[in-house]
DNA sequence: CCATATTAGACAGAGAGACTGACGATGAAA
DNA sequence: TTTCATCGTCAGTCTCTCTGTCTAATATGG
């Protein structure tokens, strides 16, 4: 945990990459250390990649795996997962008799709540250690990097 | 209880994680791109947690694992990895006969350097995209952030 | 209406990357 | 010297993701 100070990366200066990978990491940590003592304590990090787009009308695995930018038989694997923890279940899509739907459980509704609120919790931290306009700020700035990475990626 | 929202984040307001996570993503995702065409074709993600720690007087796994918040082990598996990559080699520690350093190889300093550029490089792209001051108020609010967020992590 | 191509998901196997536990060798301290 | 802590390794396991292959169901052109 102590640096040494003889690091590639000035102490003075960090670099672009872990100016964001930090914050990330540490809210991830925290999340999931949170979730745990809320009473979620077999959710893990992989999770996410389903929790993150799931509606409660349902999605089918293939959207699922195409929107996380996985291979469907992943995302089965995690779908399998939450099913059996019980926070989803699947349903048949009446209109592809191909298809399933991946559906949240009331158990699981309330893990996306919970998750919500505690993100939620976290900004009103950043809010309070960098005070409510500068938190803003930096939401603003954030969110318009995001759009704009996205419309012009780097060369 | 909401139920009108097909999607449980709105699409007008990320949550604060996918505002740290999405710039990430897209950094890393570019990042070992641009190493491959930079001709390091064989670095991969993982191999990062030890080169971001490494520094030119060599290092010990278990120094690089601690830091890394990692067991000595996995630190071991990749530092392998790395060896027969011809990126790093090892040495022993003079002032302890246990102990290894883990040091850069000249290919293992190319690499650090074209890292490190690469980076320059994608900070610059995000100055063009947001502007060079907005940029820079950026870069100061999440160093601000980061600092912070160690001395007073979350509840 | 049928033949063919496409799509949704399941099954099997492989490999990366992390973990735990146990261990020998070396060093530090009583 | 004896005892305890530390450095790195060996062996085994688990999670998560990938390829490749397969079936059942749907969509489409003739």
């Amino acid at each position: 945990m102590k640096s040494d100070g003889r690091h590639i990366d000035p102490p003075g200066r960090p670099t672009f990459g872990s100016l964001f990978r930090e914050p990330y990491q540490t809210y991830l940590t925290w999340l999931y250390e949170r979730l745990k003592r809320e009473g979620f304590p077999d959710i893990r990090v992989t999770h996410s990649t389903v929790l993150r787009r799931i509606s409660i009308d349902g999605a089918r695995v293939t959207d699922l795996a195409e929107r996380a930018g996985m291979t469907k038989q992943s995302m089965a694997y995690i779908v399998d997962d939450l099913i059996e923890l019980g926070y989803v279940t699947i349903a048949p899509d009446p209109s592809d008799g191909r298809a399933k739907l991946v559906v949240p459980t009331k158990k699981g509704e309330r893990l996306l709540v919970a998750a919500r609120d505690l993100g939620d919790m976290y900004e009103q931290h950043v809010a309070k250690l960098l005070g409510a306009g500068q938190a803003k700020k930096l939401r603003s700035l954030l969110e318009q990097l995001n759009v704009k990475l996205t419309a012009t990626p780097p060369p």
